[in-house]
DNA sequence: CTTGGCACTCGGGAACACCGAGTGCCAGGC
DNA sequence: GCCTGGCACTCGGTGTTCCCGAGTGCCAAG
């Protein structure tokens, strides 16, 4: 399977099945694009192709449609990641901008990315294990519950409520408070286990079980939140009449969030872009995943995305999902 | 229309038709229902049940289906809210027992509204402008950044990254603070603005220009976070072929913060609970919504509901939201 | 006011034929 | 050896027709 014509063909194929959505045929073929060869030739070579498994037909007697297999060769050989245009990304620039936090910024990018890319997108907050604590609160509610606050420096914020052994006054709240955040103001969230470890015994005596009890909490927000959030956006595209598969399926995969993290995969390199297609996929064959990492430096602090049909036109939705990427980890570095 | 029986007919078509999802004819009703009268004399009640436009025919030939008119005075009169059994309640109450904070309580609540009545479940976070502040914090993130902390009794945490219009050393920072705990401490959010007015006096002349930025930030977030956020869950509920709306207008309306706000309608009173059905909604005829007011004291902060196809069970539904109300106040007012 | 009888309507499904796009194959030509 | 035109074949989709049966409205009798 070295042959160019054959290649040029699945690219058609392909090309033509995207924006049409029937399945394409040899005569439709050599009219739309110049091969100069008859659709008798074009027929051989798509029988070759089919024997490959690149594309099949869904009937005897209908045109071709690409397979997963197509779909991939497609995309890691046979086409480019399409640049987005300057007034889109000058679009996507001052929309993000605008962001007023964190939150913010996920909600716009999540609802940019939708529009985009008329898909369902999908956006992982920012991890905390590479953050560090920017601040640690301590707000007392009542005698003996107070709110525990932890801001990183990604602008992230976890708040928990906590119930405390026993009645406990401000000034010793103040006083932990100034020990805990001398002790973890700017440590990696990753070391403060480590550090808090022996805070306790330098605590006075009636400190200590209050004292405890917060830390507990802290230690179990950073393990509970490791599990991230996800936010998606634009679910109104599934009702494009391309879903195939189930959308049941895929609005119940939307509202997991565990099905949704491992949809958009590990994070690996920063300026890669994840391309998984159809049965590639662990749940949900039948749907592509378009995904790349972002952050604000050069490891990936999280990953965003595009879930969609399998017959999608991969080149502009990478350019998309790129653009985005990129912009998105412009404003994070930024703030 | 003071007709005891055509009432009963109305009542039992609602209920077969609900329950089928078939138009149902005069024949059925006599089986299922034990009226004492012969088909002939339901089709005479029909005829007029029909005339005043409490039901209607799909087609000539067709058993009849309620009209929104129907629906109502079924609502209204017809019916009464389904309690939900011992088990149930007792599920409802451990499971939003297990709540970590104001995020967590309305994210379990969503999902479980929407496991419950196997629809889409609507939840508004608790409004702010009965809130009162409990603490409002500043954080310095680099020389002239920080981050504005506003937390309520609610147990809300809203954060905004302030640019300051020029270096500002910590001290200063610390003495804005204070000053600002001091007035805001307990303070009405609705009676923030009146209390701010005068601050800037308050502090030396060197702190005006960061305070100033600092209060309009805070007026603007009291202000934009007022416009409420809103979650929802069980969109893959939409996927039942009851839905004969658009599916696409639906999901749009969910994603869309403000016309979610107009649906689930206006604070009102705390226990009653209002059903809007197909065209008595301002978007979105072809659907109705149930909805409750919640919150932890009389008066409901907020309100929660389920949108489904205009054929829901509503005894059921009603008795569903009413019983998560309940929880989610008591819970909240516990907290 | 209720009831049985009866003619009428009409949506939906089954059976059927037709069309046309598309294919595979083959023999001839460059 | 590869390309090409020709040709017979397949089969999904569409349009047509027909039929059935559920359901209705009306009427006359109880």
């Amino acid at each position: 399977m070295v042959d160019d014509r054959k290649l040029a063909v699945l690219r058609a194929i392909v090309e033509d099945y995207v924006s049409a959505g029937e399945p394409v045929g040899s005569k439709a073929l050599v009219d739309r694009h110049n091969l100069g060869v008859s659709p008798a030739t074009i027929r051989n070579d798509m029988a070759v192709l089919e024997e490959q498994g690149y594309i099949t037909q869904p009937h005897t007697s209908a045109g071709r449609v690409p397979t997963d297999k197509g779909y991939r060769l497609f995309v890691d050989k046979l086409s480019q990641i399409k640049p987005m245009s300057g007034a889109e990304r000058r679009a996507i620039e001052t929309f993000l901008a605008g962001a007023v936090d964190l939150d913010d910024v996920v909600m716009r990018t999540v609802r940019l990315l939708a529009q985009l890319t008329r898909q369902v997108a999908v956006v992982q907050y920012p991890t905390m294990s590479s953050s560090t604590v920017r601040h640690v609160e301590i707000v007392p509610l009542s005698e003996h519950r107070v709110m525990l606050v932890l801001i990183t420096n990604t602008g992230r914020v976890d708040q928990r409520v906590i119930e405390l052994p026993h009645v406990v006054d401000e000034a010793r709240v103040a006083h932990i408070r100034a020990v805990l955040n001398a002790a973890l103001d700017g440590c990696g969230l990753n070391r403060v286990p480590e550090m808090v470890a022996d805070l306790p015994e330098r605590l006075p005596e009636e400190d200590r079980p209050a004292a405890a009890t917060i830390l507990s909490v802290l230690l179990e927000t950073l393990v509970d939140r490791h599990d991230e959030k996800i936010v998606f956006a634009g679910a109104a595209n599934l009702a494009a009449p391309d879903f195939t598969v189930g959308l049941r399926d895929v609005l119940e995969a939307l509202e997991e969030q565990v099905v949704l993290m491992r949809l958009l995969g590990d994070a690996s390199d920063m300026a890669a872009i994840t391309v998984r297609i159809g049965s590639e996929n662990p749940y949900l064959q039948g749907t592509s995943i378009v995904a790349a990492g972002y952050g604000s430096g050069d490891k990936p602090l999280a990953r965003l995305g595009v879930l969609g049909p399998t017959r999608m036109d991969y080149p502009v939705t990478m350019g998309a999902v790129r653009a985005v990427a990129r912009y998105v980890s412009q404003i994070l570095a930024a703030s």
